[in-house]
RNA sequence: GGGCCGGUAGCUCAGUUGGCAGAGCAGCGGACUUUUAAUCCGAAGGUCGCAGGUUCGAUUCCUGCCCGGCCUACCA
């Protein structure tokens, strides 16, 4: 049997287009192409549209050009017949002639679907409709299609094959198009706005021994050769810290990072996280420095600084708030809190809130997370939100003028986490002294406490320069940019529970 | 993990108070030399998510399962 047999199934339209392709092989036509013209020769539709743009109707430009793509439509009318091309700047129209191709290539080319990838070479012309178009003179197929795309008008809408075959998204909706050029011109300006201030991009491990920097559960794999299991980073932090140690003054990553735990619409097992660290600088500098890069790099993806979540308009350009995590309580849950209040006391507040309380919880912990539950989906115009309790925060400074409390604040847009900065703890003995707070957390069984990473102590011990960190959600900050709602929209191939017979493909 | 909604032709969707499964587009055959959701004529196309149960008969009712979406919980 011909192994190209093995892999279609039984559907008519899947079997027609076998039989074209059986048809072109047995004619000794080559169906897939090793290349038509010189890529840079290729023009593409939107440098022609400009080109041509005062092309008036009707007329010819008396210029050839090639270009190349996948056929989206095709109009047939008997002598002559309309094709629409997709490449990857956009659509253009091609008008096959059977006069000017002659009977022969005439006929070859109506054997051409849907689907059918081409290359074709002919004078640019504006129809009597006012469509730009290639006049084709002269075209080959360079790689046959053998599946019908989705239907034309309405398109793909069906999510799970959007997400689960992202290239037929691609092919058929501009808009997921729009959006993942989007999220390259929002990572391009990020670069560009750090390296212009005299940061470095640097990449540390993704294998690491002790997964730190967050809290929460890892991926474990194994190293064959040392025998050692290594666990997917869940943050680059305690690496850039390190960075600092050796010198780095300004350094950011861009970091995928992996954390164990559930999917939802905000939540992708792997993500993009930007990691900034800056010498001498605290975080009341990190606030500057996150205003200006979100709004400067919305700006530049999106040509205007205004926003829109869930209904609501967002300037970014407008002042943003700043507020304590305590005064947000007060403001927006009517809760007076501190962080002197008994332990029980706030436990009976939390558990009025619906808020299941773990064992070990304190005070820090209690407030944040009414903080969480009670005042975050408040936070639409963006917000910093200042001083987080040190029991949440383990890595970064505490506040000199309020105990129990670390220089750190979050970005808020939309009711969302956009961003997450503290000054930097730098004294070894204060940052042992958290980490075996959370090795107690620990052995209480929580999984997402920090590990200690005696290395990273170590560093420290050989003297890190005071400095401001920040933590920057790409995905995120993408969909606030392109108003989506789900971090599954932003993502190319999101993490999707295997297929029956996915896995089957695997093992074979 | 819990709740709600969904899975019918390649795609977008109807439908069956339980009795031969429907449309549009795509595809196939034909007509048509400036259309752009082209138009016109013709003939096709289905494991109704999967597995059980009830029934003379299940795509429809019941149970379980799979996959997805939204909400919710944990997390960023």
């Amino acid at each position: 049997m011909d192994e190209r047999e093995s892999f279609l199934e039984e559907s008519k339209t899947l079997k027609d287009r076998r039989n074209k392709l059986d048809k072109l092989v047995s004619e000794g036509r080559e169906p897939y192409k090793s290349k038509f013209v010189e890529p840079d020769e290729l023009a593409h539709s939107d440098g022609l549209c400009k080109r041509y743009a005062d092309l008036g109707a009707g007329e010819l430009s008396g210029e050839r050009v090639s270009v190349a793509g996948r056929i989206m439509a095709i109009r047939e009318h008997g002598g002559a017949t309309f094709f629409d091309l997709l490449d990857s700047s956009g659509r253009i129209q091609l008008l096959f002639r059977e006069n000017i191709l002659g009977r022969d290539r005439y006929r070859d080319s109506l054997n051409l679907d849907v689907g059918d990838i081409v290359g074709v070479t002919g004078e640019m012309m504006r129809s009597k409709r006012s469509e730009l178009t290639v006049s084709v003179e002269s075209f080959e197929l360079l790689s046959k299609s053998l599946r019908p795309l989705p239907e034309k008008w309405h398109g793909l809408k069906d999510k799970e094959i959007r997400y689960r075959q992202r290239y037929l998204d691609l092919i058929m909706n501009e808009e997921t198009r729009s959006v993942f050029k989007a999220r390259t011109e929002i990572i391009k300006r990020i670069r560009e706005f750090l390296d212009e201030r005299g940061f470095t991009e640097v990449e540390t491990p993704i294998l690491q021994l002790i997964p730190g920097g967050a809290s929460a559960r890892p991926f474990v794999t194994h190293h064959n050769a040392l025998d050692i299991d290594l666990y997917l980073r869940i943050a680059p932090e305690l690496y850039l810290k390190r960075m600092l140690v050796g010198g780095y003054e300004r350094v950011y990553e861009l970091s995928r990072n992996f954390r164990n735990e559930g999917i939802s619409t905000r939540h992708n097992p792997e993500f993009t996280m930007l990691e900034v660290y800056w010498a001498y600088a605290d975080y009341s500098d990190m606030m500057r420095l996150v205003r200006e890069m979100i709004t400067d790099v919305v700006i530049y993806a999106k040509g205007d600084s205004l926003i829109e979540v869930s209904g609501e308009k967002i300037d970014l350009l407008k002042p943003w708030e700043e507020i304590t995590m305590l005064e947000s309580l007060s403001k927006y849950a009517n809760l007076e809190l501190s962080i002197e209040m008994e332990t029980s006391e706030l436990c009976m507040i939390a558990e009025q809130n619906d808020i299941l309380i773990p064992q070990g919880a304190g005070p820090g912990w209690l407030i944040a997370e009414l903080y969480e539950k009670l005042v975050e989906p408040k936070l639409v115009h963006p917000t910093f939100v200042l001083d987080y309790p040190e029991e949440i925060s383990p890595l970064a400074r505490g506040k000199a003028d309020s105990p129990g409390f670390t220089e750190r604040f979050e970005v808020l847009i939309g009711g969302h986490e956009i961003a997450n900065a503290f000054s930097e703890l730098a004294d070894p003995l204060e940052q042992r002294r958290r980490f075996e707070e959370q090795l107690r957390k620990r052995a209480l069984g929580i999984e997402e406490a920090h590990a200690l990473d005696e290395d990273f102590l170590t560093a420290l011990e050989y003297g890190m320069p005071p400095a401001g960190g920040l933590g920057l959600g790409v995905d995120r900050l993408t969909m606030l940019a392109c108003g989506c709602a789900s971090i599954r929209d932003v993502i190319l191939f999101p993490h999707m529970r295997p297929q029956e017979g996915e896995r089957r493909g695997r093992e074979s």
